[in-house]
RNA sequence: GCCCCGUUCGUCUAGUGGCCUAGGACGCCACCCUCUCAAGGUGGUAACACGGGUUCAAAUCCCGUACGGGGUACCA
């Protein structure tokens, strides 16, 4: 058996769907795990979407994701004269013609006469090709057309069914159901592998193949769809669907990659969390399911952040830096320093599940005089016992003990204590003061280690003065 | 409406006639750990859509119903 050759053909619409993704990722784990050929194809038969700037919109994100691509990018907008021609070759057989019905007119015959779809009406008028005419392809009245699927099995339709469909338009455009028969046919593509949405085309595809004489007939593979919350299809109006936006959220390409594997698929046994070699080395068609997938966020974070603990403090710092010099960042620029972030990045890294989460984690870090937060005030300095006792005892004991994180805690946790106050409620007027906020790092580290005596007691004082 | 596909815990899934008193993961709850929050550990909650068959035996096979989704363009 000859290695599969499969492609991934999205029409380009200026963004990467994750549904679109998760087809390019199935397809190019196929290839990967067959020895089989990856092919690019960018389907902009219509000339709206024939546009440069959407090219980059999907093959940026695909690079993102580590997916590469043996051949191509072929463009169909550059081989119209390709499909142009097997248009002519089915109208010089009798198997396509010109009509010149207005849709004004086929719906109302279809009124009429209680029916839908096209109903045939120009099929022998044997009218030329004109201004404002279409061609249709001649579907057989009889018989059935049988997608031998590779996830849901034989499915049958009735020919019947199928309406003489356009197949180039009136401004002499051909439709993307010839341009996809005649170059998977072309590119000698194996195995075709898309989203359901898709499965209803196939039939016509097929159809217009036979017609054409396109020789044997690639194996179909029709992948569920990715839903929403509402249980429909992923809409970029109610979801978050453009991969370029999981990106900027900080998610890592590595687990977005291992979350999409596993939406539709599943190893057969209990392992979820798997390398690009493992997905490749265990990835099989005949494993995906049938049924729709809710795209789930939380999990998604829950195998982020996994992926985020896994890594190296350096390889964090590398990975984060994008996220903490961004514009939008909480401290001024210049106050921002490369290698204190580095330093802190230990204290911070098992907290957060997603990158865009680190900069609100170190802020107080680069902000002199962090501002504090209204529910972790009134928490601690207010409802909290003791805040003016335990900060004055704080910079009282901080003001000369040794600076190293036992000697810090142990000192602040004796004060804590000789004032009847257990630790956590010890600690929180220091944490408020330092960072403005109840929750953060560890407390005694980030004192001892990343501040300096001079400007943990200044910000104390600050806190102190603030009640 | 018509055509096509689907249906196991809230979610992603394991399960291919006996191993299922249905397993794992996320979430949620409790406890442990603990200077906060996380992380981690332990335990718990929770599902075979329904009705008929077939069979000694059905989550697994067949039929029907219900529900959900996709398609039904001169988009792809």
């Amino acid at each position: 058996m000859p290695a599969p050759r499969v492609r991934f053909a999205p029409a380009p619409t200026g963004y990467l769907h994750v549904g679109s993704a998760r087809s390019a990722l199935f397809n190019w784990l196929y290839a990967r795990s067959t020895g089989g050929t990856f092919v690019l194809r960018i389907e902009d038969t219509n000339a709206e979407l024939a546009k440069p700037e959407f090219y980059a919109a999907i093959t940026d994100p695909l690079e993102w994701l580590g997916i590469d691509w043996d051949e191509g990018p072929y463009y169909q907008s550059e081989r119209t004269q390709l499909y142009l021609d097997a248009i002519d070759r089915l109208l010089a057989s009798g198997q396509a013609y010109h009509c010149d019905c207005s849709r004004e007119a086929i719906d109302e015959r279809n009124r009429a006469a209680k029916r839908s779809g096209y109903d045939g009406f120009c099929r022998d008028r044997g009218i030329d090709a004109g201004a404002d005419t279409v061609v249709r392809f001649r579907t057989p009245d009889d018989g059935q057309t049988l997608v031998a699927d590779l996830v849901r099995g034989d499915v049958l339709f009735e020919n019947a069914e199928l309406e003489d469909f356009v197949i180039r338009r009136s401004n002499g455009s051909p439709v993307f159901l010839v341009a996809n028969a005649v170059d998977d046919a072309d590119m000698g593509i194996t195995h075709a592998v898309r989203g359901e949405d898709l499965l209803n085309t196939t039939p016509k595809v097929l159809l217009l193949w036979r017609a054409l004489e396109l020789g044997p007939e690639p194996t179909y593979a029709h992948l569920p769809l990715l839903v929403g919350a509402d249980r429909k299809k992923l809409s970029k109006r109610k979801d978050s669907v453009a991969l370029s936006d999981f990106r900027d959220e900080g998610f890592l390409p590595e687990a977005m990659v291992n979350y999409l594997a596993l939406l539709g698929w599943s190893t057969g046994d209990d392992q979820e969390i798997l390398s690009v070699d493992e997905l490749i080395a265990r990835f099989d068609l005949a494993d995906v399911n049938k049924a729709p997938a809710f795209f789930d966020m939380t999990k998604l974070e829950h195998i982020n952040g996994l992926y985020l603990r896994a890594l190296t403090p350096s390889e964090f710092a590398a990975r984060a830096m994008p996220y903490v010099t961004a514009a939008d960042v909480p401290w001024a620029a210049a106050d921002f320093d490369p290698a204190r972030f580095e330093a802190f990045v230990p204290l911070i890294q098992e907290k957060v599940s997603k990158l865009s989460e680190v900069p609100g984690a170190v802020d107080f870090l680069f902000v002199a005089d962090p501002p504090f937060d209204d529910a972790s005030w009134e928490k601690v300095m207010v409802k909290g016992p003791q805040p003016a006792e335990l900060l004055d005892g704080a910079a009282e004991v901080l003001a000369d003990c040794e600076w190293s994180t036992d000697a810090v805690k142990d000192a602040v946790f004796a004060m804590g204590e000789g004032l009847g106050v257990n630790k956590s409620k010890t600690q929180a007027p220091v944490r408020v003061a330092l960072t403005g906020r109840t929750v953060g790092p560890p407390l005694f580290d980030a004192i001892a280690n990343h501040f300096t005596r001079e400007e943990t007691l200044r910000r104390i004082a600050r806190a102190r003065a603030a009640l």
